[in-house]
DNA sequence: CGAAGAACATACTAAGTAGTATGTCACGCC
DNA sequence: GGCGTGACATACTACTTAGTATGTTCTTCG
């Protein structure tokens, strides 16, 4: 007798979980992880449990793929201005910017991307979960990584001043991430008003709050 | 017949729940507000529920407690450094300081706030709850506010620069309250190892990392 | 010393929810 | 034109857990 090996692998990567990716996202940000029920991301869409649990084995594994598709987001919206012959500084402040936009045009994402690192040193998960959520945090820190190399080149060509490459960016980074707790847009608000808004956040943190 | 007020006010504030707030913070940073279940603080502390439910109706109100003497630290820590002859970037400088710090060395506390904050806009309570969190974030408010009027005393005095109070001191505190997503305490830690990471911290915030 | 209430512990209920098992329908394919 | 399979819906189970009801011990105070 052969052991029926159903739903070895996890089902993702199917067309048309790209609005089950949404639903999830806006419950996960609007009750966080646990408050939500599979029923809530299915009422979202005017489905049931059946639909979900069609694309994902358990709420968990759901809630991973909206990390991961939000840290994909991060990366592409940074990695093209991360390299060039600019000096470092300008990079920095133009991936900044990037980040910025991005956390207030992903906003559900990112929340529970957010939500993801805060979850990361918490409660125990089945093993296989754990090495999803290390492979989560992997690209969480290859993120922070990259914002660190551009200012280590920062730093060497002159155009940064630090005298802690790591704890500037934790700092910096957190502002950033932390727009996703005080940030709701605005009905009728254009995509320069985020502009805006994102400009003065990368200027107090390129530039500081002291005069001179 | 008299209506029986049973337990019409929050049974709070006796003697003896000093433990109790200190054990369900340590449980809700670890796990999450619904991730805790009162069982699980109860058993932190070596009790039962009995314990619990005999100082709070709910885990709501054992939570918006926690948070309340969260935010009862912050102020303590802040408010002796926000008046005083120094210019205003100075003033600031030093709030920024000792929330840092606070961050630090409250960090249960300091984690259940930020998920309160958190949860402001989201999931349904009871009108009684509802408007205790609003309380709270008025509280959180004030806070901020602090803050920003410091700020602009230091706008006018010429000692800060910014062209928008009020986001750089929402980027400002974003650095500061990101604390409590990276920070562990290491074990041998001493205050002054806080002290040097605070330091460096705020002198990203007011100096900024761009050179010159 | 007796009684009342504080400070818990124990036992129980009711409700919500993750996950499963199974059904159904449409469609492509031989 | 049957048939397998994908894409869901429906019905159900097992378990967790917030909150309650009640019991018990200790303390305090008249």
């Amino acid at each position: 007798m052969v052991k029926t090996t159903l739903r070895e692998a996890p089902r993702s990567d199917k067309s048309g979980n790209a609005e089950l990716l949404q639903a999830a996202a806006e419950c996960f940000m609007e009750q966080g992880f646990h408050a939500t029920s599979i029923d809530d991301v299915a009422r979202r869409l005017g489905a049931t449990k059946g639909r979900v649990y069609h694309y994902y084995r358990s709420k968990t594994d759901l809630f991973f793929d909206v990390h991961r598709e939000g840290m994909r987001r991060n990366f592409d919206a940074v990695r093209p201005v991360a390299r060039g012959p600019e000096p470092g500084a300008a990079r920095l402040r133009a991936m900044f910017l990037r980040h910025a936009l991005a956390m207030m045009e992903n906003l559900p994402f990112e929340t529970v991307v957010v939500q993801g690192v805060h979850m990361h040193r918490m409660a125990a998960t089945t093993p296989a979960q754990r090495r999803v959520l290390d492979e989560l945090m992997t690209i969480r820190n290859d993120f922070e990584a990259l914002f660190k190399s551009v200012a280590y080149e920062g730093v060497e060509d002159g155009s940064i001043r630090t005298n802690d490459v790591s704890v500037a960016i934790k700092a910096a980074l957190g502002a950033l991430n932390w727009i996703c707790i005080w940030y709701r847009p605005r009905s009728g608000e254009t995509h320069d008003d985020r502009l805006i808004l994102a400009e003065k956040i990368v200027d107090t943190i390129m530039n500081g709050l002291a005069a001179g």
